[in-house]
DNA sequence: TGTACATCAGTGAACGCGCGTTCACTGATGTAC
DNA sequence: TGTACATCAGTGAACGCGCGTTCACTGATGTAC
């Protein structure tokens, strides 16, 4: 029985900051991270408005965890789906599908992970500076992996990796957005690497 | 004299609906839309808190309107680039540098266009029904005038637009968001149209 | 095992703020006579 | 040309609200003796 960090003691809580964390990525399937509030976020985790203030110096700081959360778990979608695959196109749908699929699923984590006041990616300081070099660097070697393939033309790699990510990228916002249905993801993307095949017959 | 719609009447502005119109979208310059307040933009138009309730229901109907002003400067932006061009592979390049530079210039009016809460695409009774309608065509033209030419190999036309739009879009976000500079965008985009040609030599 | 005490996680009252919205009003305008 | 009047765009005081942050506090915990 004290194995349990969960008690309900009012004072001691046992694991207050991940608790609060977990508290705002829960209420992050209700609304937009912009509109969290400090407050909301201690009611939720069952603890008084000044409470996370042991933890966060202020609500941004609580933001950027909770971004940071975000990220991790945005990646090991990816990887988890990117692990499956062997051939190099379908590691590459594979990556792009569990990307938007995140995005669709957690609309507002995926949007926090990307929001440049809270994650602002000039400034490494951050938890999420390394997460975000693994995803990138995961991309980069797909699309490696696909220029190794021998029916793919000569392009810069560097330019395709850019425009795959944009694509994949965009590819989320417009299902978030409602422009586009989750099932139009996989032909759009087959579409788009059927281009470099040559024409049929 | 009398000519001057622009009055300093401290009574009947004049045009003070489009006045407010014009003044949110400058201040979408400084904060996303989210970030607007009704006082703020009733402020900026030199004019009472209260005016604005005389040609808006609430917040949320002026924040449609302003969407939809710039949802008609997105649209034209894109219409004029494109409208310079001839070769379709040039016109899509045209207009994804269009879409992705207005996003880069402008990022709150172009993140308002495709904000889901005020412009839900569902909901086709705002005024930016037709506009994006109009948008969508013109994208689907480009991509249709693509495929007539003859070194694209046989894939369905809608999801290669859906692709090619998720790419525009997405390469306008991560420029927005720092992740990737400007002038990345083109090099991306004839890369990935690159991917058309068979191998070279 | 029992007592005294330092620690410090969490409390709750309080602050000042800007917000959206309402409301009775004011006064410039243009029209009817 | 002059007067009376209806209209209605814009005013400014007022409301209640939830917010972020501060602060002196309380009381559960674990340790030293």
């Amino acid at each position: 029985m004290s194995s349990s960090i969960e008690s309900d003691h009012p004072y001691h809580h046992g694991n207050l900051r991940q608790a609060l964390l977990e508290a705002a990525f829960e209420l992050l399937a209700t609304r937009p991270a912009t509109q969290l509030s400090l407050r909301e976020v201690a009611r939720a985790a069952g603890v008084s408005h000044a409470a996370p203030y042991h933890y966060f110096a202020d609500r941004d700081s609580l933001l950027k965890a909770v971004g940071a959360e975000c990220m991790r778990r945005f990646l090991q979608a990816q990887q988890t789906a990117v692990a499956r695959r062997r051939a190099p196109v379908e590691r590459l749908i594979a990556l792009g599908l569990a990307y938007v699929r995140f995005a669709h699923e957690q609309p507002n984590a995926f949007a926090l992970v990307f929001d440049a006041q809270l994650c602002p990616p000039g400034a490494p300081n951050a938890d999420s500076a390394p997460l975000i070099a693994a995803n990138e660097a995961l991309l980069r070697d797909c699309v490696a992996a696909l220029q190794q393939a021998d029916d793919v033309p000569d392009v810069d790699g560097d330019a395709l990796g850019a425009a795959l990510w944009g694509t994949v990228h965009g590819l989320a916002q417009l299902v978030m957005a409602g422009h586009l249905p989750m099932d139009a993801v996989e032909p759009a993307l087959r579409a788009l690497l059927g281009l470099r095949a040559p024409r049929h017959g």
